[in-house]
DNA sequence: TAGATTGTTAATCGATTAACAATC
DNA sequence: TAGATTGTTAATCGATTAACAATC
């Protein structure tokens, strides 16, 4: 199975999102068991060309005539994006956007916990944010080496950014989920997943200068979304 | 001048931060004056000839030999993308992720200054939150109207956001900076731009557990970045 | 001038869509 | 069976990179 690419991660994470929740049988009377490659294009407003080679590309096979088992998608998306092996992260930056964060209940639908925040400012330490007590930077490189931490979010101030990937590198994470605006100069052996907020707003200042006639609604993140055809 | 792509109007945004940061007198004893499409490119990870492409695209012109003013070439960003036609915005939720937005300080450098915010919990009404007074909802007709604004962040629970989209729409709204991981459904004159954070877990989940020693950094949202040659 | 850099055309690459055969 | 839907190969589209001519 070949590796897959980041537009294909992402439209797997939403067909993952929309089917839980059309699943689910807390959110309707008749959870939805067996789905068409139409239905989900329709609702993505994607191709169902390409949702069928999306589920191609990590081994779901559906039933000709019928369709795809909701439930089999969903678990096959869960085995091949990651998110059964739970993985465990921390959080650096109790600020707003990590409180927001640490906050967020949505993220366990994903395997990801935060099981641990830190914060440089020490009048922050010891409080709870989200259900995590705020931990001194000085026990970072303890934590995550005897917890086995793969993960970290960075969501300090950018000039904070630099200085704590190298430490977070040297204490053996992984992979970092970066919400600075700082480029992180680490060993290619870490991965890092920069979110930059602020792109999000070349595209709507754009838009918004351009009182033409024909501006169009566009959506998704990162990928384009063309409209599906009829 | 052709419609700017999405990838396009990202790293014309990521040149913009560049050469902002590097050819301020503030940042460095001496401010870059004249930029080559090869010292940005190596900046960025990209390949200099889509620099010049991208310049290109936006009728920046450059000196053979020299290279590209750095001014000139902020100043043609900005004008492109909308930049210096100052939009004021307004936001609704102020909780954590909105408060976070509220306090950024860096949006001023793309136009943007978020003008109110409003909150359907009382409780919230009348304190203040990054400089802002939190409005009460009611106010949200009103205001939009009065003071002409085309721009609204949304930061609510998934919930209540189709609601507001509506109303917001309704009042006269033209862009919606969506951070619910809702869908909205509005008329095709509203631009909508979904913020989903959580997009960024399907890669890292992925990474991660691909252990593989064929593991690469990447980074940049939405667009990837190949590592430029030498 | 010679050489560095821009500007532009052609080639490549990758992702999406169209067409259609296979299946139950 | 007939027909709906999957699975897959071929065609298209768009974005990136390579090659090279133009410029100062």
């Amino acid at each position: 199975m070949s590796r897959l690419t980041r537009p294909r991660l992402e439209r797997l994470m939403r067909y993952y999102q929309f089917l839980c929740d059309q699943s689910c049988p807390l959110n309707s009377e008749n959870p939805v068991r067996v789905v068409t490659s139409a239905q989900i294009a329709q609702a993505m407003e994607r191709d169902q060309t390409l949702v069928r080679k999306d589920f191609a590309a990590i081994g779901i096979t559906g039933q000709p005539r019928v369709g795809f088992s909701a439930v089999e998608v969903c678990s096959a998306i869960r085995r091949s994006l990651g998110f059964d092996g739970a993985y465990p992260a921390i959080l650096i930056g109790a600020g707003h956007l990590g409180g927001a964060l640490l906050a967020y209940p949505g993220f366990h639908l994903y395997g990801l916990s935060i099981v641990a925040a830190f914060d440089r400012d020490s009048s922050k330490v010891g409080t709870k944010v989200g259900g995590c007590t705020i931990k001194p930077l000085g026990m970072l490189k303890p934590f995550i080496r005897n917890q086995g931490i793969e993960l970290a979010i960075l969501t300090t101030p950018a000039d904070e950014a630099q200085e704590l990937a190298t430490r977070l590198e040297e204490s053996g994470i992984r992979a970092i989920w970066n919400f600075t605006p700082a480029k992180l100069d680490v060993p290619e052996k870490v991965f890092v997943r920069n979110e930059q907020i602020s792109l999000g707003l070349a595209e709507l200042a754009y838009r918004l200068k351009d009182a033409g006639p024909k501006r169009g609604r566009e959506s998704a993140r990162g990928t384009g979304s063309k409209k599906a055809r009829k």
